[in-house]
DNA sequence: ATGGCTGTCCAGGACAGA
């Protein structure tokens, strides 16, 4: 089973890509984020076309995520348990359904926009609540994982030049923090391989030629419990989705299961 | 072997992204 994630930064002007990619792939599962659309703009019957299904967690203009999935699609699970609110509200940051056998969270982790920022407790409260929300899976026999937008760079080697990065959201300790007590749970990070140059980049800023001179991060994550972890045959950054005329900013991350 | 921001909402500019 091919099981991917890709923040698509809207599904409305990707959709002719989108379902490009997924042939060209053959992807069997596929998280998104950022899709800026609400659930009725979201392009249920052009997938349903493609023989995919969908779990659809969106309201209009920012965040929305979803699952899609060509081998059956159950269960399907909407926003964290106990997950908090920034400006009274709860966005729609994650969304989970059983797929094919394993079960899968797409996640959108708020952004954090400056160290200091309400949205940066807003996003350490947000990891704690997925940390919460995922545990009991993450300890169970059935493969397991969380995949999507961590907006957390694990390691300093997963930015293209840390100097950049003085004082920034990403990659400061707590947020690092956040992340290894969400492992703790019983998952481990399936680190893709790049198709090209050393480091597995997933996004790269749309300003400054970042692309073409690679200077991109690794925050695109997928963490998986030991049965899904188990089973990983490859894994790897799509870069050439990266490319051209219309693209999104972030990359697809590709897993491949056995079976 | 690709591109110097982009998408949304609302009407040229703010806001968010990371």
């Amino acid at each position: 089973m091919r099981i991917a994630t890709w923040n698509i930064n809207s599904i409305t002007v990707r959709i002719d890509r989108l379902l490009a990619w997924l042939e060209r792939s053959g992807t069997d599962v596929l998280c998104l984020q950022e899709l800026k659309c609400d659930a009725a703009a979201f392009p249920t019957e052009r997938l349903r076309e493609h023989g995919y299904e969908a779990a659809v967690h969106a309201d209009g203009r920012w965040n929305g995520v979803a699952v899609l999935s060509r081998v059956g699609l159950t269960e399907v699970e909407t926003g964290l348990r106990a997950g908090p609110e920034f400006d009274g509200k709860a966005e729609p940051r994650a969304v989970a359904a059983t797929c094919g056998g394993a079960r899968v969270w797409s996640v959108y982790v708020p952004n954090g926009r400056e160290v200091g920022h309400p949205h940066f407790a807003y996003k350490l409260r947000w990891l704690a609540a997925l940390k919460d929300t995922v545990a009991q899976d993450a300890a169970g026999e059935r493969p397991f994982a969380v995949l999507g937008d961590f907006n957390v760079a694990p390691a300093d080697e997963d930015v293209y030049d840390l100097a950049q990065f003085e004082g920034a959201t990403h990659v400061t300790d707590v947020e690092r923090a956040a992340l290894e007590a969400l492992r703790g749970t019983g998952l481990s990070d399936v680190v893709p391989r790049p198709l090209k140059y050393d480091k597995p980049f997933t996004y790269w800023d749309y300003r400054q030629l970042c692309f073409p001179k690679n200077r991109g991060m690794r925050i695109d994550l997928v963490y998986g419990n030991a049965a899904f972890a188990g089973a990983v045959k490859d894994a790897y950054v799509d870069r050439e989705e990266r490319k051209g005329k219309g693209a999104s900013d972030h990359a697809p991350v590709v897993v491949d299961l056995d079976a």
